[in-house]
DNA sequence: GATCATCGTCGATACGCATCGATGATTCGA
DNA sequence: TCGAATCATCGATGCGTATCGACGATGATC
């Protein structure tokens, strides 16, 4: 592997020059920015990432750190992954992949070891373990989730709370005076994992404005148990029967459910459910979601942990960003009376 | 953040006798080793990775590159991503993501940039573009997927052939003399992932042997093409119908499409899905399954990795290996007839 | 009891880059 | 026409670790 001597040798200029080449940070004549220039590309030189990091303490890695609960809907944390990926090229930043399973001391070590610059979590609980050693660790850190107390931590989320109360105002709008809320996983839910009760607030909040009346029903990747919501959903339901699956794991489920029960979506009963425009191309049916916008919540991660990297900002900042959420109406929902 | 020096001051010794403690290459009278320690402990000392990659010319990070098509079961991917990152880290790696969208100059960047010591790459296709620079690169590679020309490549899969005639056998044995092959994603298929190819000489090599007929049919993620592929199927079958869909998303559809032909699987039709157990809970029914050991696949390729670069090879390695695929009886396939 | 290997530790050096101060070359104004 | 200011480049140094050669101390050998 070439090194900048190297090029520094083959350009007939110093070392240093190379660097500053490189770098920009000092003014270099038209001349001899050719001649390295020439002599990078011959050479096919790289800068050496080890040494770089070494002399300017910047290794230019990230950290993020994912969540592998077989009960979380993949398919989606992949999404995230691979956005916030692609998004900390754009920013000519790296990432490095680091588990839930390795915990809190996992985050010390990549810090510790100053292997990345600063870290992004994802599926942040309302009380999370790790937050003690993220405020102690003096490096950039963004939460994806937004935990009890933001104090000192910067978040960012999907706006749950809007997701709830457009969901429940829209299927009032469609005619529907109760709406079933078929719940995350209990497995989620138990971990007070904190968005499902900013959704809750979202569809009660409404629900009262409105005179609406929501139910919250069990979900989870039991048939039974969602074939149990419905049943009492509809019982407890006058006029057509609404309901809002906000997992995608559950909304499989009760798609089947509704069809057992001779139910279709869009013409005796409404359904919402939660996917982004990627997945909801790849549902069966063409389904009214809301779109919790999990692309342009890691792109957003990735802009401001890039931007306290670059602040070199040491002082505990502190922030909480929420992300508009999106319904796109597809027809699994009810129209809307005329005059309405 | 303190230095081996600190640390070496602290405990009254030569910052390489610290260096030596914590690789165990010179012997350490025990006296030394428990000061040092002692000091390491107290001034929670860690190793600065950028350094040690320039001294030592190991990054202990290995590039994952993964793929992001959305046509592709992303749950699966996650599967390997996570298990890959745990392994890892068992042998005292880190992973760093690469995603597909960077491409073969990618490969040479992260390679070039020393910023880790080797690749595993996903997702192989048959006549991949990024082989030549695989090939090129001074570093071990692994490749899960099996490309068209194997040469000189390090390359592990699951055993595709394997799966293929599992099911047929299985399939036959359970009385059908017709199965149906619901394929993968057409843009799958296209791609001339080779994965495809291999289950095919599978079922048809074991339905040649067993005088049964397999049918292939388009899968993908539109429901109007599945159903068109049921319908065909059940026209040309005589007997109970079976399916085989070992693609994730072909399956959900593929379930949604027998139901309101009115068959249920298990009972008057079979269906054999893919999923690895973890997956396989969450399926809305007990499916019989060809379990295609993603845990086991990625394991073994980070193994594999590993070993090439304790062993420092230089050399062109070659090697293929296939992971045996296992069948899981659940509830979706019918029993073998009594005397069979 | 002198010789020689072995053991444990130290000091020095290299890894490849960024960065700072210094220096020579050039330009500008008076 | 000379000093001041600016510009372009160079040389030297430090970042934190791994590793090699050297060296004193210890124990074994005949």
């Amino acid at each position: 592997m070439p090194t900048s001597k190297d090029v520094a040798e083959a350009a007939g200029v110093a070392q240093s020059t190379v660097s500053y080449v490189l770098s920009g940070k000092r003014p270099i004549s038209e001349k001899t920015r050719k001649k390295v220039e020439a002599a990078i590309e011959q050479l096919t030189y790289q800068p050496n990432a080890g040494a770089r990091a070494l002399a300017s303490r910047k290794t230019r890695v990230i950290g993020l750190v994912i969540p592998f609960i077989p009960e979380l809907h993949m398919a989606s944390i992949m999404e995230f992954v691979s956005v916030i990926a692609n998004t900390a090229r754009q920013h000519d930043h790296d990432i490095l992949l680091v588990t839930e399973d390795e915990g809190a001391p996992g985050l010390r070590r990549v810090v510790g070891q100053q292997i990345c610059d600063g870290l992004i979590l994802m599926q942040v609980e309302g009380n999370d373990e790790r937050l003690p050693v993220v405020r102690s660790l003096n490096v950039p850190v963004v939460l994806i989730g937004i935990p009890r107390d933001p104090t000192g931590l910067v978040c960012i989320d999907a706006d749950f709370e809007m997701a709830g109360d457009q969901c429940v105002r829209d299927l009032a709008a469609a005619g529907h005076s109760v709406v079933s809320v078929i719940d995350w996983q209990p497995e989620v839910v138990d971990r007070h994992v904190n968005y499902v009760d900013r959704f809750m607030r979202g569809t009660d909040k409404a629900a009262g404005e409105l005179g609406v009346t929501v139910l919250h029903l069990p979900g989870g990747t039991d048939r039974d148990v969602i074939a149990d919501s419905v049943d009492k959903a509809l019982a407890k339901t006058t006029g057509s029967p609404a309901f809002i699956a906000p997992d995608g794991t559950v909304q499989d489920l009760l798609r089947r459910v509704l069809s057992s029960r001779g139910l279709t979506p869009g013409v005796d009963v409404s359904v919402i459910g939660s996917a982004s425009p990627t997945l909801a191309d790849l549902q069966p049916i063409p389904l009214t979601t809301i779109d919790l916008r999990p692309a342009e919540v890691s792109r957003r991660a990735v802009k401001i942990i890039c931007q306290l990297l670059e602040a070199d900002s040491q002082g505990p900042h502190e922030s909480l960003e929420l992300v508009p959420t999106v319904i796109t109406h597809r027809s699994s929902t009810l129209r809307p009376p005329r005059g309405a």
